[in-house]
DNA sequence: TCGCGCCCGTTACACTTTGATACATGCGTC
DNA sequence: GACGCATGTATCAAAGTGTAACGGGCGCGA
């Protein structure tokens, strides 16, 4: 079953990228490249930096005492990861794929003189950070893991989606743990879950973790919960 | 039981209040008084003011499709709320009990150079809220109910604790409902867990809601999952 | 003042979902 | 070919939910 579903779509993950504008100030940004595992920062730790994605896909979690992970966020293109508070980060980061950031430092952060462009566009990204957070709530709260996983591909589909054809193509960067973690399920609930929605063929998948959304409007439906 | 329970503290909630900067520009906040019950603002509005809490408390609440809601946050003395997306509120937003709250105009959100100090200030309300949300999430993906139940009222004991001798008194503002709706729970499960904590000596409750913490080391290990 | 209905909190019971555990499969690497 | 790693599947136990019922407090109107 899996055979037959060779889709070769060409563009790869790292391929997806955003623009970023070049900017004339005294605090010019940055670009680094990392390799997925590698970590930009950790929890607690003071920061300088906080990054913009501009290609691959960061995790932002926290460690919980009882050994436990919690997945804050994924970090996809576009994305701005990092921002401090009382001037330490506040989660752990690390790629799950070959990224590219670029850096602005977090000094501007409190200096809106100095850069009011930087600062418009670094309160810009708090204020959608603050809305995907909250996006994410719904996610959680929801009550079944069904609901929960559909919600997440939703989510991952309306981010990383690539048009192909009739469907829209979306490759998983991250594993069922990741999922699991970010969804406050275990890693085999999730297989459950995403083996169901193949059955229904809302969704194909193969081998790679390369997905095809068959039935979107059934996928937001079940993400609705209707 | 519930009888002997009677602690007079003397201060009503509404006296917990936090001191607004009186401040000298050309966008002075505006204090406005609301009543429990009372909407700040819904979601979806055109976003003209954020409002800092200076006494009382608010429910910031994202309402789903399938009729659940889902409350993202809880509005304390200090806190900012209303910071808006694209323009507009992501949240509905009543008050759970009588408030005051200092009023700011957006607009100087995305002026930094018209009033930095307002600016700076906004910067870092969004950013302590960042962090608030994230804390959120290690509440909603703990496993068991109990331990939601005691890391919220850590939370609680934190923010809105009112020191009683040895112990701590805690006001809750909030019904088992609100609770549910924050922790991902049903009401009757957070009954349940809070007449655990009742029956283990950890917290004594009162048929007003008010709460003493017994045993503030308990209620963290309890927190914490260990 | 009394009676009434309503909301909230609590408790009990049956049921569903999820977690824990174990094991099989497939793939890549050594 | 052995091994590690990630994923999928099956089984059983545990936890939470849904439903219902009960009691207390409160506001309202007769």
């Amino acid at each position: 079953m899996h055979s037959a579903l060779h889709f070769d779509a060409g563009r790869t993950q790292s391929e997806i990228r955003v623009r970023i504008p070049r900017r004339r100030t005294l605090s010019d940004p940055v670009t680094r490249r990392i390799q997925a595992g590698q970590h930009l920062f950790h929890e607690r730790d003071s920061a300088h930096f906080v990054y913009q994605i501009a290609s691959g896909v960061v995790r932002l979690t926290r460690l919980q005492k009882d050994g436990r992970r919690q997945v804050i966020a994924f970090g996809f293109p576009g994305d701005v990861v990092g921002l401090p508070a009382d001037g330490r980060h506040t989660t752990e980061c690390d790629a799950i794929s070959p990224c590219e950031v670029v850096a602005h430092r977090c000094a501007n952060l409190m200096q809106p003189e100095r850069d009011p462009d930087l600062h418009r566009f670094l309160m810009q990204s708090a204020l959608d950070d603050i809305r995907f957070l909250q996006d994410h709530f719904l996610m959680l709260g929801r009550r079944l893991a069904l609901e929960k996983t559909a919600a997440f591909l939703e989510l991952l589909l309306d981010r990383i989606g690539e048009p192909l054809g009739a469907y829209t193509l979306v490759r998983l960067p991250m594993n069922r743990s990741d999922i699991a973690d970010y969804l406050g399920l275990t890693p085999e609930t999730v297989s459950r879950a995403i083996t169901e929605l193949r059955t229904r063929k809302v969704v194909a998948l193969d081998d790679a973790n390369t997905m095809i959304v068959l039935d979107d409007d059934a996928l937001r439906e079940l993400a609705d919960g209707t």
